[in-house]
RNA sequence: CGCGGGGUGGAGCAGUCCGGUAGCUCGUCGGGCUCAUAACCCGAAGGUCGUAGGUUCAAAUCCUACCCCCGCAA
């Protein structure tokens, strides 16, 4: 069970393991994109590429996806970012139950979007956890954990894509140590547990009064969605890049303070950021020098006012 | 048929409403100034104005169709 790009990778892992996969289950096809355009979860058009059977049940309310699940007869069931909550019923239908990979090293992280909030949080490193599952979201107990340091330059999306092949190979693992019954469950440390709730449009806005670190790995979090963004003269611009300035001279939060071929050095609440790459709305990414020259942009201007 | 913005020398833009032989800020190349420079001065090259068709004496500009890029909303 599954949904996104980091769902399909975990499946292509199992799909070249030993183990027969007799269903997918992943959300249904919605409409989204320019153009309204119903688009497949990259989980659907993988497992179909495989000819494994597909199910995209509305809901787990009404017992109907819970009979789909019973008929197949599963032996296991694993859980990758499929977004949907699970009831009692379901977990309890395979005999060796549910198992999940999840995109933290839990405790850390529970919930939605472990990856954003990690690079938000500036943690130095982060990983993936096979676990099991229980009514509560993200708190069985720890079957096997994989970790990997997070780069200054890493975005949600390329951790998303090192955190998919671990997952998928962490996946294998674990299912070979519990095929030769050695793999152990612990339970998680209550103490350290913390929450990664879903990131939504709003938090991608730019609070030029935060620290300039803060501001900087938020750009790198946000990608790619929903995108770092401020506005100039009431046009949104969203930051694709961003660096901590050499100097840090202090001036009104969202104050430009120079334009050069580097880019644009901004002031926060604490140091400032040279945006280096930005997409100003309707216009595609480019250099922040390049922007700012066709926007005559010039010092002193403030930024998202 | 969900809403909208855009495609103009290498880059980013203006010009399009009110048709009349293409402009700005940079970059590039050459020269000059300077101990020197990414600074400054002088000069040059470089554009089928997304594509096709139409209207017109004349189209970047008006009309029609199509292609490509992007944002919003979901």
């Amino acid at each position: 069970m599954g949904t996104p790009e980091l769902a399909a990778t975990v499946l292509g892992g199992v799909i070249d393991g030993e183990d027969r996969i007799i269903g997918v289950f992943t959300r249904p096809d919605a409409a989204r994109g320019r153009g309204l355009e119903v688009v497949a979860p990259p989980v659907k058009q993988l497992a179909q590429a495989h000819g494994v059977p597909v199910l995209q049940p509305r809901g787990w309310k009404d017992g109907s996806a819970v009979a789909a699940l019973r008929d197949l007869v599963p032996d296991l069931v694993v859980v990758a970012a499929y977004g949907r909550l699970l009831p009692q019923a379901a977990l309890d239908v395979p005999r060796f139950g549910c198992i999940n990979v999840h995109a933290s090293l839990l405790p850390r992280w529970r919930g939605a979007d472990p990856i954003t909030r990690a690079i938000l949080a500036g943690d130095a490193e982060t990983g993936v956890t096979i676990m099991q599952m229980v009514l509560e979201m993200d708190a069985g107990a720890i079957l096997l954990q994989r970790s990997t340091p997070i780069a200054p330059d890493d975005t949600r999306e390329s951790l998303e894509q090192r955190l998919a092949t671990l997952g998928a190979r962490a996946l294998r693992e674990a299912l070979a140590e519990w095929r030769a019954g050695r793999l152990a469950a612990t339970p998680q440390d209550p103490a350290r547990v913390t929450l990664a709730p879903p990131v939504e449009k709003q938090d991608g806005l730019v609070d030029w009064r935060r620290p300039a670190v803060e501001i900087e790995r938020a750009v790198r979090a946000f990608q790619p969605w929903p995108v770092a963004s401020t506005s100039r003269g009431g046009v949104p611009l969203r930051i694709w890049r961003a660096e901590l300035a050499a100097t840090a001279p202090q001036g009104e939060a969202g104050a430009v303070l120079a334009v050069d071929a580097q880019g644009v050095v901004v002031a926060t609440g604490d140091g400032a950021l040279r945006l280096r790459e930005v997409q100003a709305a309707g216009k595609k990414r480019m250099p922040a020098a390049d922007w700012a020259r066709g926007a005559r942009l010039a010092p002193g201007e403030r930024l998202g006012a």
